[in-house]
DNA sequence: TGTACATCAGTGAACGCGCGTTCACTGATGTAC
DNA sequence: TGTACATCAGTGAACGCGCGTTCACTGATGTAC
């Protein structure tokens, strides 16, 4: 049967969207073709008219995961001062809720150590996509008046990404939480972000 | 052929220590068996006269594993005070040298975003070796007299691996050795051992 | 307006490969007598 | 001391399964005339 205009892009949208989700929750290597295409009401043998190949799926998915993930941090921290962008993202960030939600997650908590193994298009898409996250943080730090360079904001985003994904890795529920507290807390005294710092200023 | 008594305990403990250089090196999933078994010199039907599975395998070696970064630890602090410890540990962690070195590293900063998928034994194993490490660093910040808890310990401990993990993952190579030293800056300068301070001190 | 043909997203069987696991077998050495 | 037997780490073929990829085919709809 043939399909109208829109059908296929349609169709690749929500493949990109489904492997977003399944990527962040299986990890590359075991988000499976035949799964995929089933989560969307296809069968196996279709994909390959909308990828060339898994990777080829795999990267135009990260990159997607990475505007999603740009487009909540805009959304969070709408209208807030570089100061209370900063310190709201930390909190919605390093937060109980995103541990326990891995499939709508940050890529950077979800694929941390399994980069190292991915292809090199696939890194590529991480680098760009984290770079992006970080030029954000460290506006805001610039704006903010915090002395510190990009490397200050990646090393923020690794201390924010490396207590969401060691919280996830504990089965030890309360040390788990414990541990999300007094990250938040780290990291936001590192910046000067205290709650007493923050509400002597004005929102906005 | 039939073997002296030790030969069988020796080729275990070969076993168990090669599978805990390429379950760091490979993740869990990629550590095959048969390429394992070829590493120390035998065949892939010999495995089960060692192990009764492959996860069995992973879990024996995981705990070695943590075990290995335990005397690392003590070897490297030996003889230093609480507060000198801290910052050496730290020094050594977050060093473009343990990035580099994937299979002799750290099983956090290795397995970090993986462990959520693995089999409930492996968890355990790797709860327990996480909470030796946490420990060990809020023995030494107690005894330092800084404030705070094994949470803070814990929360030390993340930011330090998803610092590594995270210099892993970026292809960049220079945004990768920036945000270990900004990192490690830090996490240093959140438990107040700056290099100034610490200059003012005794080593020991 | 009607007819013949082209298009192409999607189908489902099949292929090839890697890998964990099983199993009958081997053969050097320890033990029983 | 010598002989028969038991042991068991290790061998290598085979099995079953999951999975990425290929391919001949389908059939509704768009297009050419």
């Amino acid at each position: 049967m043939r399909y109208s205009d829109r059908h296929k892009a349609e169709t690749h949208a929500s493949l990109v969207k489904l492997a977003g989700r399944m990527l962040r929750e299986k990890g590359p290597q075991n988000l499976a073709v035949a799964e995929l295409m089933q989560g969307v009401g296809l069968t196996h043998g279709g994909f390959y008219a909308h990828f060339k190949s898994k990777d080829a799926l795999l990267v135009e998915a990260l990159a997607s995961v990475f505007e999603e993930s740009m487009q909540t941090l805009r959304r969070v921290t709408a209208g807030l001062s570089p100061r209370h962008a900063l310190a709201r993202y930390i909190d919605i960030y390093v937060a109980p809720a995103h541990r326990d939600y891995r499939a709508g997650g940050c890529p950077i908590v979800a694929l941390n150590s399994e980069l190292p193994r991915q292809s090199r298009k696939f890194r590529t898409a991480f680098d760009a996509g984290t770079k992006l996250l970080v030029r954000r943080l460290a506006d805001w730090i610039k704006a903010a008046g915090i002395t510190g360079s990009e490397a200050l904001a990646a090393s923020v985003l690794s201390a924010m990404a490396g207590a969401v994904a060691l919280s996830r890795a504990l089965s030890d529920k309360s040390l788990s939480d414990e541990l999300l507290g007094a990250a938040r807390a780290s990291i936001k005294a590192r910046l000067g972000l205290s709650e007493a710092a923050l509400s002597r200023e004005t929102v906005r």
